[in-house]
DNA sequence: TAAATATTTTAGCATAATACTAATTTATGG
DNA sequence: CCATAAATTAGTATTATGCTAAAATATTTA
């Protein structure tokens, strides 16, 4: 399943957001800098993907969506350890990693990680593997 | 300056197939398989991008084309050694490479090139840094 | 050179992704 | 039940991608 920039960085945000509450459209628009006409149309791309569900109100994501934002969490954190080994700054590093971290196959991106060491903390502290 | 999946492949379509004779428009589209209004459109869009130019329906790389290209290649070729040292397969490193070579910053790579041992053969046997 | 062929360009249209404003509808809370 | 908040719809816009059909240019060759 292909997915773009923006329907990536909404994954991305509802995941990391869903606590303590989970977020409404017009939390996803806030937090995403969008009105919420835009959020609307991007959530509704996201259901139909069923990456994303909505109950009463709340979306969380499927247990798909959840899958999605693992394989692109681990390639996010391979990625920018390769980066910051090389001597790339973090920020930079998670600037650059962010353009590419939702297009590589999962297949590839294991083979690096275990290139690198398995490493269980990526540069931030944040789990490689990440739920 | 931003360029497009489209574009990129125009680039090196262009680049790679310039001899022994420059391209022309039709030869673009042929290469790329698509119809010759579709290249017209992307053709003009790099025109005034100045990254290509045309001389009596010659099409040719521009200085800044040739500078976008090689970096494209160096960021290709260097991607594709890390994902080969893995054991990811050449033509699978080569597909996910494609996706991604024009997105990053050149100077991240450089850094990564300099930690991979600044090859100067790819898998492939191509020079990294290509003119 | 003139006719035939090939190439390029224009016009018109379509789709997907992104984004907006304004208006309407639906929820929610007091 | 009413006021406010949130969500949705309607309408519009832009950029990138792609098409067909037609018109305009070039090129080639007879």
């Amino acid at each position: 399943m292909d997915i773009t920039k923006k329907e990536r960085d909404c994954i991305v945000v509802i995941h990391d957001n869903s606590k303590p509450l989970p977020l409404r459209l017009s939390d996803v628009a806030g937090l995403m800098n969008i009105k919420p006409p835009t959020a609307h149309e991007l959530i509704n791309r996201l259901l139909s993907k069923n990456i994303i569900k909505k109950e009463r109100g709340m979306i969380t994501l499927t247990d798909y969506g959840n899958e999605i934002y693992s394989e692109i969490m681990m390639a996010h954190r391979t990625l920018e350890i390769i980066l910051t080994r090389s001597g790339v700054n973090s920020d930079k590093a998670c600037t650059q990693v962010e353009k590419v971290d939702y297009l590589m196959d999962t297949s590839s991106i294991e083979k690096l990680l275990q290139t690198i060491g398995n490493p269980d903390k990526c540069p931030h502290g944040k789990p490689v593997h990440a739920v």
